[in-house]
DNA sequence: TCTGAATAAGATATGAATTATCTTTATTAT
DNA sequence: ATAATAAAGATAATTCATATCTTATTCAGA
């Protein structure tokens, strides 16, 4: 039911990202230390962000990463997708040869209904959301905070 | 992000003893050949459940399961809390010992809210949703099946 | 042009959790 | 007694999450 520790230090990781200014190439080494995570394994993180074509990197003194997409426009499901693969809380959801009960199965079709519910919320929040300064954020997330 | 195996089995061997008659003391190795599981796993399972209170156990000859807590009043949230824990997506969501981001972390409030957004989802289903004819559960689920 | 430092990329290792299975013990009906 | 059942505990196999280590690449400066 979890997320990864992957996923986790991601998301957080780009969102460190978007509050530099626009453009920034940000090396692994600082994106570990503000977001309190292993360098070499956000190191690895940020090698499969940069397979799936979200970010840029640059090899070499002076590389790093940049956004190439718009933090606006990365939800926290296409992160999670990214790293944990694809999401779904059993088996069945995605794949119909993961399990041979599908077709007779009672509870199959449940899967499928709370799966959608989990991945609109996950595709409710963008990276950017988290961006902009926190106290704001949550008046605009929760509506009303007290 | 999975449910784990035990809690798949769990739900079906439920659903399983959902569709006896009421009162009939079910065994473990029935439950498991009706549901294609390891009868083993199972029965560590059910050992579980009976632990919980929400079934009762029998030893000895003709022993086995019995409902302890009417299958209309077991949602799918509690089941899986049995078998695999607390339902969290990140581990900030219920303990706020686990992470020392806590308090300066963006994102934590996102997590709390999908999570209640899941919980909610896991709490609309029971047992007994899933114990009568398959095509009628769908209609009733899903409001209109083609 | 060489050398070395900084960086990401790729390969490997560690550890924990999941998914079981096996064996023994306790209980009960017949 | 015997057979049938679950409970309990130990252990094994496998998979996955987590993390580190090694290699390759790039660039700046001598
Ligand atoms: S819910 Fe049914 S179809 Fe899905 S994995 Fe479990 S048994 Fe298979
Ligand atoms: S979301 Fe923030 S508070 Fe929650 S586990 Fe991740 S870093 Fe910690």
């Amino acid at each position: 039911m979890n997320i990864s520790r992957a996923s986790d230090y991601a998301i957080r990781g780009l969102v460190y990202m978007a509050k530099q200014p626009a453009g920034t190439v940000c090396f692994v080494k600082d994106i570990a230390k503000n977001t309190n995570s292993p360098a070499s394994f956000m190191s690895k993180i940020f090698q499969t962000l940069a397979k799936s074509g979200i970010v840029n990197s640059f090899t070499g003194t002076k590389g790093g990463f940049t956004f190439n997409t718009q933090p606006e426009n990365i939800t926290i499901k296409t992160v999670i997708e990214i790293i944990d693969g694809p999401i779904l809380l059993n088996r069945c959801a995605v794949n119909k040869s993961a399990c041979n009960e599908i077709g007779i199965c009672d509870v199959h079709y449940m899967w499928t209904d709370i799966r959608k519910i989990l991945i609109n919320a996950l595709n409710s929040y963008s990276i950017a959301d988290f961006a902009t300064d926190k106290k704001n954020k949550m008046e605009v997330l929760s509506g009303v905070m007290q």
